[in-house]
DNA sequence: AATGAATGAGACTTCATTCAT
DNA sequence: AATGAATGAAGTCTCATTCAT
C-alpha cells in the first residue's frame, strides 16, 4: 500500500524526465545507469526500485511516449467527421508533437529496436496503429472524393516519415515557429492527397536499379 | 603503405560489408568487436590492421557510404538539364537506393551521432549536399515555372525525409516492387511540388500547441 | 524486552521456519534477505526488528538447531545406564533428527562455516559436545567389555560422520521407513564396536599415498 | 591452433589451483572472481579466456575431480579379482584422496548444488559411480560368503558417508598418520560387512521418532 | 598480417543495511 | 513493529584496445 505523496510520486518522474533526456543525447546503448542515477540524484542501485533492468526502464518510457501521442491524436479527432478537418487535426498534432516534443519523438523514433523481444512486438503494434488511424482518415477523404491516392498504403507510410522527420532537424527558435510549420506540413499533405497530373516515369529505370543496387 | 594483391585487399572488403551488417543489425553501440571479428574470419586483435579504434571503423563506413550515394546521385543528374526530368531521376536513385541498399542507408542515417567530433562534423556536411542539391533543383524548377512552393528550404527535408524514410519500412519481396515505388514516390514529390488550392489552418492551433507540446 | 503475547511471538517462528527453508534449499550466502522477508510476510527492514544482522541471524538459527538435538539427546540418555541401551537410543536419536529433521540438519552441517568468529567456535564447542558424548558412551562400553574398539577418537568421528550423512542422501518416503533404517544402523554401529578378526593392510600403500595424494 | 606452451598452459593450471583453494575456503558463494583472479596473478576480465562464466568454472573445477578420484579408484582396483583385497584397495584409495585431497574432496563434496542443472544431473551421476563401484564390490564378497550385510544399498551409503566424511576433520600432522589412518578404517569397514550377533533395536522407537521428529 | 592472451575501465545488477515515517 | 525508499559496496561480466610472438 502507498501513502498518497510517498516519495515514489516524486521520484518516478524526475527519473523519467532524466531519462528521456538522456535516451535522446546519448542513446540507449550509449547512455548508462550511474548517470541516470546520478542526474537524478540516487545512487545507481536505487533505481532498481523503479524498473527491473535497464531493458525494461526504456520499454516504459518508450510506451508511455507513444501511448501519450496516441491519446493526443485521439483527443484531437475526437468528435470531429471531416475527412479534411480530421486530416488537419492529425498533421497539426504530429507537427506539434514532434517539434515541441522532440526528445520523447526521437527517443521513441530510434530506440524501438533494442527493446526485448516481447515489448518490442508490443510497442510495434502501437506504431501500427497511427498508420492505421491516417489510412482510416484517408480512405474515408478518398471514398467522399476530396482525397485522390495512387496507393492508400503507400501514402500513409510517406506522410509519416515525412512528419517524423521533423523532429530530426527541427531546432527550438530556428526560422520557423510551430504555428508556420503546421500551416506548411497541412498544406504539403494535402498536396500529397490531391488529384495530380499524369507523370512521366524516370526512364532507365531498369538499369538504374542494377547500377544503383549493386552491393 | 599497400601492396597490390596484399591479403588487405581481400580482408577488408569483408570486414567492412561484415561490418554494415552488424552495424544494421545491432547498432554501433550494439555491435562489438569481437563479433565483427569472428564473423570476418579473423581474431579481434587483428581489426586493428584495418582502422585505429572502433570510431574510425565507424567513419569509414559511413563516410564511404553516404559517398557512394552522392556519386549515384551526381551521375544521374550529369548532363541532365530538365528540371523534371532532374527531379525524377533525384528520386529513383534515392528510392533505389533505400530499398536495394537498405543496411547502407539504415546505417549512414543513424550512426552520424555516434561519430567522433571531427568526423562528425565532416559527415554533417556531407548529408547537407543531399539538401543542396535537391534545393537547387527545386529552385531551377520554380525558376522556370514548372514547380510551385511555398518554402523551398522545408520543402526540401520534408521530400528527403520522406525518401530516407523508405529504409525503415521497406521489405524486399513485398507488396510493391522498386519500380513500381519508383513510379508512385515520383507521383507524390511531383504533387508536393505543384500549385495547391488554399487551404484550411487547423483551427485552435494556439490552444493545441500548449496541449500538445507540455511535458 | 518481549512483550508477552507482541507480535514477535507470531513473526519469529515464522522467520525462523523460512530461514531454514531458505538456508537449507540456497545455502547462507545464496539466500538473501528479501526473500526471506517476502516468503515470511514483511518487507526487509522489518527482519532487523528480529535480528541484528544477516550472520547472527544465521548464527541464532544453527545454534538453536544444535541445541536441540543435544536437549534430545540428552533426554533419551536420562536415566540409562547400560552402555548398549545408551548407544542404541544416541544411534536411533541422530538417525530420526537426520531423517525426520532433515533441513535442521543439513544446515547446521554446512553453515557452521559461515558464521562470524566468536559464533563459530561457541557452535565448534557445541559440535565438539557430541562427540564427547559419544566417546562417553564408548568408553564405558569398552571399560565394561561390551565393546572393542582400536582407537575410540577415531571411531567416534566416524560413526558421526556416518550418522550425520543420512541427512545427505534420505528422502521422505523413500525405500526404508525411519524405524526400519534406525535397527539397520544400530546393527552397523554394533558391528563396529565388536571384535574382529585380524585384517591385513592394503599393500603397497607407500606408494599408493604417493600416487592418489600427488596434487 | 595453439603453440605448444602457449600461455594458456602455464595459466589455467594456476587458476585451477588458486579456484580450488579459494573455493576450499570461501565456498562458491563466498569466493569472488576479482579474488581469483588477482591471486592467480590476472586481471579479473581475463579469467574469462579460461571459462564462460562464474558457473561453468566450477562444473569444470568439479567434473575434473570427481574424475580424477574415479579414476584413482579404477587404477587400484584393476586386475585385482578378490573382494577382500578390492576392497582394502578402495578403502585405502578413499582414505589418502580424503586426507591428502582433502581440499579437492571439500569443494567436490559440497558445491555440487551450485552448479548449473545441466552439468549438476553430469555430475549427480559421476557421484552415483562411485555408490556403484563400492556396491559391486559388496555384492561381490556377499556373494563369495566373504562380506555378510542386511542390507546392501544402505551399507553402501554408510560407508561412503564415512569415508568422505574424513575431510572434513582430518588435519595434516595430526595425531594419525594417513597409513595409519588407512589401517583403522579398513579395520571398521571389514566389521561393518562382517556377521554380527543380533541386536536389540531401541525400546520406545515409536515414541521417540515422535518426539525428536517434531518440527 | 594474424593470433592469443592480457589489460583496465566500466557496465548492469544485487544486496545487506539504514532510516524517516 | 512495519514500510518503502535509499545507500554504498561489491560482484559478475563485457569490451575496446594492446602487444609479444
Amino acid at each position: 500500500m502507498r501513502t498518497v505523496g510517498s516519495s515514489r510520486d516524486k521520484t518516478w518522474p524526475i527519473i523519467r524526465k532524466t531519462g528521456i533526456k538522456l535516451l535522446f543525447r546519448h542513446g540507449f546503448q550509449g547512455m548508462n545507469l550511474r548517470l541516470l542515477a546520478s542526474e537524478s540524484g540516487l545512487q545507481a542501485g536505487s533505481l532498481y526500485n523503479y524498473f527491473d533492468n535497464k531493458n525494461e526502464f526504456l520499454a516504459t518510457i518508450v510506451s508511455d511516449i507513444m501511448k501519450e501521442l496516441l491519446q493526443q491524436i485521439s483527443d484531437a479527432l475526437d468528435g470531429v467527421q471531416d475527412p479534411e478537418e480530421r486530416l488537419r487535426n492529425f498533421v497539426s498534432v504530429m507537427v506539434i508533437w514532434h517539434t515541441k516534443r522532440k526528445k520523447e519523438a526521437i527517443v521513441s523514433q530510434s530506440e524501438i529496436r533494442n527493446l526485448p523481444k516481447g515489448r518490442y512486438e508490443e510497442l510495434i503494434g502501437l506504431r501500427k496503429e497511427f498508420e492505421l488511424i491516417l489510412r482510416k482518415i484517408i480512405d474515408e477523404g478518398v471514398a467522399g472524393g476530396v482525397f485522390r491516392v495512387l496507393d492508400a498504403r503507400l501514402i500513409v507510410v510517406a506522410i509519416l516519415n515525412m512528419l517524423t522527420g521533423i523532429a530530426g532537424w527541427y531546432k527550438p527558435n530556428g526560422r520557423l515557429d510551430v504555428e508556420t510549420l503546421v500551416g506548411e506540413y497541412t498544406d504539403i499533405v494535402t498536396k500529397m492527397l490531391s488529384a495530380g497530373k499524369e507523370i512521366e516515369v524516370a526512364r532507365g529505370l531498369r538499369r538504374r536499379v542494377q547500377q544503383v543496387g549493386r552491393a
